[in-house]
DNA sequence: ATCAATACATAGGCACACAATGTATAATGA
DNA sequence: TCATTATACATTGTGTGCCTATGTATTGAT
């Protein structure tokens, strides 16, 4: 079941953010990535990924190295900078907050 | 704790549709429960909520009443309809695939 | 030799949330 | 008395992020 895309407004940041925080990784990797981990609720594409890591990357939450990769394509790929985990915290809280105020107001007893 | 603006997108019409699906409300009343059960997180104000009630009322999804209230002020009361109950529980299901989606990717081990 | 997959990127359009503003009445209170 | 707050409706304009579409280029498979 795909996902309206009014949700997925606000979850690109914080989705990148963790995934960076694991390990680095390059953008096409982090679309399939994404795409798999949801079953295919979420379907990123290029146009969302791209401007959002070249948003992140000019707040300085992330930085980006290119490296050829060992199939001779080059990659460029993102690390989280110290910023960028600061801002991790925070969203992952926001998100925390967000989700359980959506959930109450769902909720049967609402 | 507020939450950020962008998070809020597309979740005002599933929370819209719940609350009228216990009782019959009027928008200045929903403005102030959705804020209250959210201890404001959410933040709503009169451009947030008349215009997404206008919107579920074009595509019939609730329907409109106006009643004096005992203060002698006129309210425009809003109902569920059928097509807005079916609606609902689509709404809540996609918000339920939505909110695992996230959760997955903002684990630690996403 | 052609197509699919990989891997980057940008441009244009759209739709929703928000801020600001407006009208009007009732109640509170200084 | 007169100002302010709360109630209750509504609209206009702006901004921003997601999506579609398009583009370039290389590699590998058929």
């Amino acid at each position: 079941m795909a996902v309206n895309s009014d949700l997925m407004r606000g979850v690109a940041e914080p989705v990148i953010l963790n995934l960076l925080n694991n390990k680095k990784m390059y953008g096409y990797e982090i679309i399939k990535l994404v795409n798999e981990k949801t079953n295919n609720a979420f379907q990123w594409k290029e146009g969302t990924l791209y401007p959002c890591l070249h948003r992140l990357e000019a707040a300085k939450l992330i930085e980006s190295e290119w490296q050829i990769a060992e199939n001779n394509k080059p990659r460029k790929y993102y690390t989280l900078t110290r910023k960028g985990a600061a801002a991790l915290v925070e969203k992952k809280e926001e998100w925390a907050v967000f989700a359980k105020s959506v959930n109450v107001l769902l909720s049967a007893t609402a």
